[in-house]
RNA sequence: GGGGGCGUAGUUCAGUUGGUUAGAACGCCGGCCUGUCACGCCGGAGGUCGCGAGUUCGAGUCUCGUCGCUCCCGCCA
């Protein structure tokens, strides 16, 4: 925003009318001047011989005043005004009366006198009101209808225009850091790995399918060994999963990728970025470095790999235990929620509930906890500095492990505890406030998931992630310790995107595959043409991508990624606005060679 | 694929133990009003209780199915 003169924009005035001003703009500078405002009718307030107007444009609202004594014509055609009607309105901008001035509106200070109207649209009555969310709630079901009504109402404009100063920060960035922004296909080769693809028929070729991009993952590391050093993409990206809150179908992707690095290079290109994005939005800056956690210390301190920081963290207590006084599934782990205060019996019984289900072991309440285990209780909470009116609970496996992480396990399931205690009390202690930003780098994953259901391990990042120099010893022998050198980014709980170093080195990446099972033949059968490119001279190299989507939600303050996307989907995949995904006529399918087996529901 | 919540006027919701004509607020329509700003006052219109079946003398209410929206688990290299 900030554009004055709107006259330069536009070749030729509209029908003769050349709007000076945006609604929002208007300002005690503007006394005097003779103003001409375009947008929607946002309220009209009748009182007679007065009519007082909300004139709306995606930056603001002015006030216009119709008088029926001084220009009785235009007061005449404000009568006939309903709601989102489209109007022209021409008149001196004058200064309200210090009693009349409206402290919600930033042009509350001054208004437009109306000289002149013209209606340049008319508009049916809207299926919902356009007022601020807690005067007039909508279902989102209807919002997404009327998605095009929707996008009119303050809150989405904010969110839509927050999005804009977002990615031009991202491209300025990125600009001034010497990357070059380049397209990749988004008709594609389907790959076997990761989640399901988005498929579209070709005709030329009939049979075959191209695939939409899950991530330009293969081409953004083709382009390094291209020499195209420092690429980035703002790149929508496919997926064909069931949808969250967090998740749509498609969704938008900062992908990057840089040549002769190691990850202080990633991390510190990314630091700065969020630097000038937070900048950008108006958002308070975080102080760089960004804090790091290993995901070994991640998983202790917090019970995630994506910890909420502005929740204290856990501490382990089981050095605390006197012998005897318990027996073990694992660590003993204490959680301290601040500023709880009294715990209600249902509240109690809550969290009880919830530690039987996730396995754990669950000694709260600070008189009863003091009494069966005093000497841990005590110390843990010296440890973690509670203080009266905490909320400290200590947990430990209720039973043996299963997995081959065993301790990662009671620190994950006390992680979740973590989360639900400060979810269930965030009122009180106040914490989780969205404009509070807490980043965190989360460092040295597992190399390796084991998959319990295929019996296999299983890249955790992507098989192209290289491991740490120290652990590629263990690469065949011992899978499980191996760590790599992936790293994610969160930001209040949420994962906001993960990147790695790239392996570039045929031996390490023929270990890699023999570790996840797969024989040459098989890894050059799924990876082929990529493979051939990586023995042409590949630098060494490393990226990351993260979610355009979720950064702005949080940036917002937005619960669902689907208030920061224009036209979202439904959970369920569809568009209720325009129907999709759709039929499509006989002919169509038979140019395709395709036959449907589903009869499409009515 | 699994589990939870919701579906009643244009919108957001209430609707008692299954019982007469299904209500409120906002919006909408008409009228009055010269300092309103969620304007006010007077009057009015507006309902396939998502859809289908069942139980019942009688269903918005109970049962089953189905559709839609949503949250979570699985899934998302």
């Amino acid at each position: 925003m900030g554009e004055r003169d709107l006259g330069r924009t536009s070749a030729e005035p509209l029908g003769g009318l050349q709007r000076t001003h945006f609604c929002g703009e208007i300002r005690d500078g503007d006394i005097g001047a003779h103003a001409l405002l375009m947008g929607w009718v946002h309220r009209k307030r009748d009182l007679g011989g007065l009519l007082f107007l909300h004139l709306r444009d995606r930056s603001g609202i002015s006030q216009i005043v119709f008088n029926a004594e001084t220009h009785p014509e235009a007061h005449a055609k404000a009568e006939s005004l309903r709601g989102e009607y489209v109007i022209a309105v021409r008149g001196p901008v004058v200064r309200r009366s210090e009693d009349t001035y409206n402290p919600n509106l930033e042009t509350g200070t001054v208004e437009l006198v109306a000289h002149e109207i013209t209606i340049l649209n008319t508009a049916e009555t809207p299926p919902f009101q356009l007022d601020d969310e807690q005067h007039a709630p909508v279902g989102e079901e209807v919002r997404l209808k009327y998605r095009y009504i929707d996008l009119r109402r303050p809150r989405m404009q904010r969110n839509i225009q927050l999005r804009h100063q977002v990615s031009r920060a991202i491209r300025e960035s990125f600009h001034e850091q010497g990357f070059l922004e380049i397209e990749t296909p988004f008709m594609t080769r389907s790959t076997p790995e990761g989640a399901r693809d988005f498929l579209v028929p070709s005709r030329i070729q009939p049979g075959t399918m191209y695939a939409l991009p899950q991530s330009p993952q293969l081409f953004k590391q083709l382009l390094m060994v291209g020499g195209y050093d420092r690429y980035y993409q703002i790149v929508r990206c496919f997926r064909d999963e069931d949808l969250r809150a967090d998740r749509q179908p498609e969704f938008t992707q900062i992908d990057v990728e840089m040549s002769f690095v190691q990850e202080n290079g990633v991390l510190g290109v990314i630091e700065r970025l969020v630097e000038q994005v937070c900048e950008a939005a108006g958002s308070p800056s975080p102080r760089l470095p960004l804090e790091r956690v290993s995901y070994a210390r991640a998983m202790e301190r917090y019970g995630s790999d994506k910890p909420d920081l502005r929740m204290p963290p856990m501490a382990v207590v089981t050095d605390l235990l006197a012998p005897g006084d318990l027996p073990l599934h694992g660590p003993l782990v204490a959680i301290r929620t601040p500023a709880v205060g009294r715990l209600s019996r249902r509240e109690r019984e809550q969290f009880r509930n919830f530690a039987k289900e996730s396995n754990l072991r669950l000694f709260d309440d600070f008189r009863g906890l003091a009494k069966k285990l005093p000497g841990p209780t005590a110390a843990a909470r010296q440890r973690l500095r509670a203080e009266e009116g905490d909320f400290l609970v200590l947990a430990t496996g209720l039973g043996p492990a299963t997995g081959p992480r065993p301790d990662e396990e009671v620190f994950a399931a006390a992680g979740i505890l973590r989360q639900r205690i400060a979810d269930a009390f965030a009122d009180r202690h106040g914490l989780l406030r969205d404009d509070n930003l807490r980043f965190l780098w989360v460092t040295d994953f597992p190399m390796f998931e084991w998959d319990a259901g295929e019996g296999n391990w299983t890249p955790a990042h992507h098989p192209f992630t290289s491991p740490h120099e120290e652990d590629i010893g263990k690469l065949v022998a011992d899978p499980g310790a191996c760590r790599s050198k992936a790293y994610d980014l969160v930001l209040n709980g949420v994962e906001l995107g993960s990147g790695s170093i790239r392996i570039h080195r045929s031996d390490i990446q023929s270990k890699v595959f023999e570790a996840l099972g797969f024989s040459p033949q098989e890894a050059r059968h799924r990876f082929g043409f990529f493979l051939d490119a990586l023995q042409y001279g590949t630098p060494p190299h490393g990226g990351i991508a993260l979610g355009l989507d979720r950064l702005v939600m949080l940036l917002a303050g937005e619960t669902t990624i689907r208030d920061v996307i224009p036209f979202p989907k439904t959970t369920k995949g569809t568009d209720l606005m325009c129907e999709a995904p759709n039929t499509v006529p006989a002919r169509s399918l038979t140019d395709l060679g395709i036959t449907l087996r589903v009869r499409p529901k009515a």
